[in-house]
DNA sequence: TATTGTTATACTCTATAACTATA
DNA sequence: TATAGTTATAGAGTATAACAATA
């Protein structure tokens, strides 16, 4: 398996070229900007904020969520997120509630204005690129169920 | 148009619910981690390193890419370019070369280390994840041809 | 004793501004 | 005068270690 060899094969394989073109719509190839950090960029958030913001939608985390567990799941140390939280609880985006069942931990839940921010955020994420027009009804529908074939399970 | 509402109808299209999958896949949902970063960790770089590295593709810059060329491509400042590039030659990756026709600009290339480092990480990143075994070879055919639809252009 | 979150601190990432050399 | 790259510097992003409160 020589370095000159190894991409041709990969080329051959349909997985491999559909993963490398989802690469590149993401932001992850040479023609296009990285999706998420530009959407975070534009409503003047670092990209992990946007994730603080991401993870605490209203609708699964009704009571507010750990720091502890944002902090995992952004894979990032627990004091960055003390760092971050103060920062958008003074943008007022979110607020800390006390944990009525362990007086260590604090819930996180979004402000009415980080509702409506987390919004615009996913909003502006979930907007396909604009190649999908290209796609017939019946091909976007066939892309889908592949993709939530491959998916399943991680999305 | 409510904020409660908007997710429903963007779920209701599979073009939409395509493209989360893909930002799930991709690392930008909630249980993935980030693959572009990660695969830059693994090999000790930072993501912007494995950036710069990316774009130095011997096959098709022969000669060296100039480094105001991949200040502009990466979205970063030439400053911050030059700091990474001293660092990269530290680690005898890449080299600073003249440019015969401008003697202002200086290109850019792989060593032979650089090269083979650059193969390594585009081997861990094109590997596809893993729920694409789930397909059979004709559907990741199809997905591909799809893919490469939306993808005309842009990748 | 182990865990959640905070504070203090330091290190890395990245941009701005001023500068040098070439065009 | 304008452009490619560098230097010096400052600011954002992020981690480590020591700590307080609670379990």
């Amino acid at each position: 398996m020589s370095a000159k060899s190894a991409p041709a094969t990969a080329a051959a394989d349909p997985g491999v070229s559909a993963w490398k073109t989802i690469l590149e719509l993401v932001g992850w190839g040479e023609k296009v900007a990285p999706r998420f950090p530009m959407v975070a960029m534009e409503l003047d958030l670092s990209p992990k904020q946007l994730g603080v913001l991401w993870r605490l939608d209203p609708d699964t985390v009704e009571e507010g969520l750990p720091m502890r567990e944002v902090a995992s799941s952004l894979y990032c140390d627990a004091s960055y997120v003390t760092d971050m939280v103060d920062r958008l609880e003074e943008r007022d985006l979110i607020e800390r509630r006390p944990d009525p069942g362990d007086r260590r931990v604090k819930l996180l839940a979004l402000t009415p204005a980080g509702e409506s921010l987390r919004d615009r955020a996913l909003e502006m994420l979930y907007t396909p690129p604009e190649g999908f027009e290209r796609l017939s009804d019946e091909e976007r529908r066939t892309l889908s169920e592949l993709l939530a074939k491959v998916g399943a399970g991680s999305a």
